[in-house]
RNA sequence: GGCCCCAUCGUCUAGUGGUUAGGACAUCAGGUUUUCAUCCUGGGAACAGGGGUUCAAUUCCCCUUGGGGCUACCA
């Protein structure tokens, strides 16, 4: 058996969510793992749904993700175009090679007598079907005389393409995760294959696409799954069907929590990304959140949503993409939708942020902490690194939870430390300024075990002392180890944030003992 | 409505004709020699319901229920 050719094929409607970004993965390691190839090819027959910039989207999330692909617009290939806009002299040759056989024919209906023909069929508690039972009472090709047919080709007048569809048949095919479907023709509704524009819809253009650039897997959502009926009969009808690829139809990603399967909107309305990347929509004005700018690195996703539907039968988790192609399988794939769990991508993400080395953490940091305002050096970037790597969920988490590493906190923690006051001498620990600025050599290590022998020696209890150090330092209870803190703080502002806590939590102290 | 697909902890899932039904996220409780978002340990938590088949069903079959998708000159 050859190498399989799979190919991601999206229409350029808008960002590709992460629905789209799974499917993507799915085909990119099954070319990977058994040394296919991976094509990239934009559907973009539907004129009025184009949007631009949507293609450039794609192709970078992809990049972004590690899934360059190996022939596509840009990457090129020996099956070009792979854009279906410029493939349109083949369309129409295939479609006349339908129509020549009797496997197609024109209909000439316009879009309101199908309205209308909807609503009859309605109004009856039926629902209208271009089949069998109705396209003798339609304004199509099939029992016009070649004369007739002829003239009215001749007119501009508008007409499509439909699929002849034989009725009293069973179509069977068989999916990679679902084995064996049936459906009968009955049904199946005669499809458009051409459009009144000319260009051709997904079905034909797919089936057409996929033979002629020699697919032999093709892996996609399974809201394409009651279609391939129609794809398997139009593999029948040119012919095609010994060199059909094989289905493997992917379950969808559902809502967090709630009905339906996971939209665009679910990204603001449940505060995750459901995109790659942002994407500002030039239509509606809005500005949908991206995985990239929400702090997310890209294995993290990549790891997140491999796992959304497909798991390896071991117990390991956490696999970079190289190991996913290793350990990929497609009869892996479950059949039930999975709901998005942004937790669990937040998880995966931690754990990929602590693995990070030094340089690649400060790199990852850098926007965010930019963003927020704070003009901090590379170096303290590095410095934070080990301190902070572990305790992350996000990139972009750093400059607001820990604001305090960049500035000093501007409010104190009053309950946290009150609790601490109540039993606190401030006369005896207001010598700790001058405990650490007797640090000789300002370090985490030197700097605590100064402070915990004089607190010793004094008889201070740590379990008041470190947390309201903590507090001055940081404004809050949270935070990395205090003294690996005050190391990267510098000893400086370390002392001075403390003398302002003092000051602080002496006034604290007095409103206590006068309530 | 019709057709197709699906059904194990709250979530993602492993799994088998006979198992203490396993793991991960989340959650709860402890611990990391008195700071900490990490880390460690532990707990609670599931085979949708009803019929069959079988010595035995969570596992195989059917029905019900529930969920999802499709039903466009959109993909």
């Amino acid at each position: 058996m050859s190498t399989p050719r799979v190919r991601f094929a999206p229409s350029p409607t808008g960002p590709l969510h992460i629905g789209g970004l799974r499917t993507a993965l799915y085909n990119y390691l099954y070319a990977r793992k058994l040394g296919g190839t991976f094509i990239l090819r934009i559907e973009d027959t539907d004129q009025k749904r184009y949007v631009e910039g949507a293609e450039q989207y794609i192709r970078e999330a992809l990049t972004w993700s590690g899934m360059a692909p190996d022939e596509g617009p840009e990457a090129g290939g020996d099956y070009g175009p792979y854009r279906q806009s410029e493939r349109s002299e083949l369309y129409a040759k295939y479609t006349q090679q339908l129509v020549d056989a009797g496997k197609a024919y024109y209909a000439f209906d316009t879009p309101e007598a199908l309205d209308a023909a909807r609503s009859a069929a309605e109004a009856d508690g039926k629902v209208f079907r271009y089949d069998s039972s109705t396209r003798g009472g339609l304004d199509n090709s099939l029992e016009m005389s070649a004369d007739a047919l002829n003239a009215r080709l001749a007119t501009d007048e508008a007409r499509v393409v439909r699929l002849f569809v034989q009725a009293d048949e069973q179509v069977v095919f068989s999916d990679v995760v679902r084995g064996t479907v049936r459906m009968s023709t009955n049904e199946l509704d005669d499809k458009v294959l051409m459009k009144a524009d000319g260009l051709p819809t997904y079905h034909l253009a797919n089936v057409v696409d996929d033979y002629e650039m020699k697919i032999t897997h093709v892996i996609r959502g399974e809201e394409w799954l009651p279609s391939t009926a129609h794809h398997v009969l139009l593999y029948d009808a040119f012919g095609f069907r010994q060199n059909m690829p094989a289905f493997a139809h992917l379950p969808l990603i559902l809502k967090p929590v709630g009905k339906g399967k996971l939209s665009k909107r679910d990204g603001a309305k449940f505060g995750m990304p459901v995109f790659p990347m942002e994407w500002d929509d030039q239509a509606s004005g809005e500005t949908f959140s991206g995985f990239r700018e929400s702090g997310f690195l890209p294995d993290a996703v990549i790891n997140f949503l491999a796992f959304l539907g497909w798991n390896p039968g071991t117990e390991q988790e956490m696999f970079n993409l190289e190991e996913l192609v290793v350990a990929f399988d497609l009869d892996k794939i479950g059949k039930s939708g999975a709901r998005f769990d942004f937790d669990k991508a937040k998880w995966f993400n931690q754990q990929y942020i602590s693995q990070l080395s030094d340089d690649a953490f400060a790199d990852m940091v850098a926007p965010s902490v930019q963003e927020a305002g704070f003009d901090v050096s590379r170096e303290k970037l590095l410095a934070l690194a080990p301190l902070m790597r572990e305790r992350l969920n996000t990139a972009n988490e750093l400059p607001t939870t820990g604001a305090y590493l960049f500035t000093s906190p501007n409010a104190f923690d009053d309950k946290q430390a009150e609790k601490r006051l109540k039993k606190a001498d401030l006369d005896q620990l207001a010598h700790v300024g001058a405990i650490l600025e007797g640090v000789s050599s300002w370090d985490a290590e030197q700097a605590g075990t100064q402070l915990k022998s004089w607190a010793n020696e004094h008889e201070v209890k740590l379990g008041i002392l470190l947390p309201l150090y903590r507090i001055a330092l940081t404004g809050g209870m949270s935070g990395p180890d205090v003294f690996e803190l005050g190391e990267v703080l510098g000893k400086e502002e370390t002392i001075q944030r403390w003398e302002t806590a003092l000051a602080h939590f002496r006034s604290l102290q007095s409103n206590l003992s006068a309530a």
